[in-house]
DNA sequence: TTGAAAGCGCTAACAA
DNA sequence: TTGTTAGCGCTTTCAA
């Protein structure tokens, strides 16, 4: 802003302390009807807005927010944003993005920005490459100082902090169950490598679920997606062994599309021939023939839930050495690619 | 951060001055080998971190932009962000992203905090209830005190700005003859309401083929879809029709693969009976089966262009009073929804 | 080589 | 009712 108006020019303008405008403006009955009226006028006519930065600077609180994600493509952070913003915004508080590209370099530095001044509290999904490294000293410093920070979906798990996540292990279990209850007896999974958490925790579930229906665990039916080599092709293996599944959980819902679309081109009939299940309902799930069933992850009620821990803790000093855990339930949402065997 | 180490609070326990402290972090030549290294230890063991708003304040340069979209689910405007970000780092400039939500009153209100002292300049995509209000006056203001703005994707048309825009007249031309050319015959067009111009452009574009290749303007094949209606309903009338389309031009992706759906429920053949072709390369028209023909918008060069644009502007004032309109070219990208007519 | 002081734009306690 | 002053955390000029 290069003619930026200040108190100072009003002020000089005005032939008046900045004090008295700085009180005009806030309505202040101490200053008489008169001058306030006049300066007003004034303020108005060449529509001044105080800076920012310097209220921040004097308050020593910014009333905003920042929020870091991995990254924005995926329907789910976007939902989260969206509550995380909603509450905010209820609440008096400004949100503000920003993202890590799952990078563990990015995501320092883009916190230690933010918490440096910019914002009063942070809301968080680690990096992938964060929990490859094992490297959290960028949270733990915070930590430290006593700056809010809450995590969401993805957290680190050895720390002390609050955290509200899916109930992934359930979620998995929820999922595999719902496919055994239709009749599925070959159940492959599609999931991260184990160090991703969510991807390891609704292994987990998938694990669980079949062995508590006495289903044989086959490791050719799980397929840990790298994404660092090219995801179809290792999704394409379910369809080139000679054991072929008869339904799959697919932890997201980027494999759970990619593996139908093979699925119709090796001419299998979904559900009839193969059932396919997803995490994450978003756009594509609905988008594709047949719809996929899902998990349903509520990303916005966990940005809301988030949103709401985080401002409890930074108006409440005394919340400081408590730490929630929340999970958030999910819900299968039932469409074509799942049905009852006959 | 409530234990904040301070400048001020590192020379009294040092027994130095402010500046000295100040000078020593910055490795000046002015303070002598010894006391910086004391300084830089102490700095070093106590994890200091300067203030950021202190700095921005002193500087009058926050050495970041503010990127305001409509929203984040769209594949395009993440796409935008990322080459956004990606130039901004190059060029040692941060990136904060604000949402609008595509209301008028919160596009005013983070466009006004964002111009208030927290970024150096600001790219945005305007919203649609903007649009439809037709008040520009956030961003005349901000023009008229010389705040580096520029627009990218949508933008108003009679402002003097910078700006980075699809050619969508052409984008609406090209997909319309590639249906041409691939034999139809019958081509319809799922679009917006008038008033959001890219939608209305890629209109201009779709008649401009047909009337170039003589085929006949079919009001009933013109759809002006009205997102505060459903969706579903609106589309599916294509297909309740005595005259049906023998293609489909969507002037987006996600009316594309509705449209697909409702096709493939509707017990068409795509592409035999009814070729579909959409706008935006995302996930989304890779999922479905068939995949569908698209053009593809480029939206990460778009945020490159526009970041570079704006970084231009912010360093350079003497650039002020010139604008620049750049075009983003569009392409096609042919898959499975479109195919030549046998 | 180090320090004092002014100033970025604002608020708020205190004085006049 | 209005003005003066100090201070938020930092940089930078000028003086010591």
């Amino acid at each position: 802003m290069s003619g930026k108006i200040t108190l100072k020019k009003i002020a000089q303008h005005l032939g008046v302390a900045v004090s008295t405008v700085s009180k005009a403006l806030k309505n202040s009955p101490e200053i008489s009807m008169e001058t306030r009226q006049r300066i007003l006028n004034y303020v108005e006519k060449v529509n001044y807005h105080p800076n920012a930065l310097a209220i921040s600077l004097q308050r020593q609180r910014t009333m905003t927010i920042g929020i870091i994600v991995p990254e924005l493509v995926h329907h789910f952070f976007s939902r989260v944003i969206s509550g995380a913003e909603n509450h905010a915004s209820r609440c008096g508080y400004k949100l503000l993005i920003s993202l890590s590209n799952d990078e563990w370099d990015k995501e320092r530095q883009v916190t230690e920005m933010l918490a440096n001044g910019y914002v009063d509290g942070i809301l968080i999904s680690v990096a992938k490459q964060t929990f490859e490294k094992g490297n959290f000293d960028h949270f733990s410093n915070l930590i430290q100082h006593k700056f809010p920070l809450v995590f969401f979906d993805r957290a680190p798990s050895d720390l002390p902090v609050d955290k509200i996540i899916i109930n992934d292990v359930e979620g998995g279990y929820r999922a595999t169950k719902h496919l055994i209850d239709k009749g599925a007896k070959r159940i492959a999974i599609l999931t991260t490598p184990p160090h991703i958490s969510v991807g390891a925790d609704r292994e987990r579930g998938y694990l669980k679920a079949l062995n508590e229906y006495s289903l044989e665990v086959n490791a050719h039916l799980i397929v840990h997606v790298d994404e660092r080599q090219p995801v179809r092709e290792q999704i394409a293996i379910l369809f080139e062994q000679n054991i072929a599944p008869d339904a799959i959980f697919a932890v997201n819902e980027k494999y759970a599309a990619l593996a139908l679309k093979l699925a119709l081109q090796n001419n299998l009939k979904v559900p009839d021939d193969l059932m396919i299940i997803g995490f994450t309902d978003g756009f594509i799930s609905k988008s594709t023939t047949p719809s996929l069933s899902t998990m349903a992850q509520h990303g916005f009620e966990m940005g809301e839930k988030a949103m709401e821990i985080l401002l409890e803790k930074i108006e409440d000093k005394s919340l400081f050495d408590t730490q929630k855990i929340v999970f958030i339930p999910t819900n299968l949402v039932e469409r074509e690619s799942t049905k009852l065997k006959s």
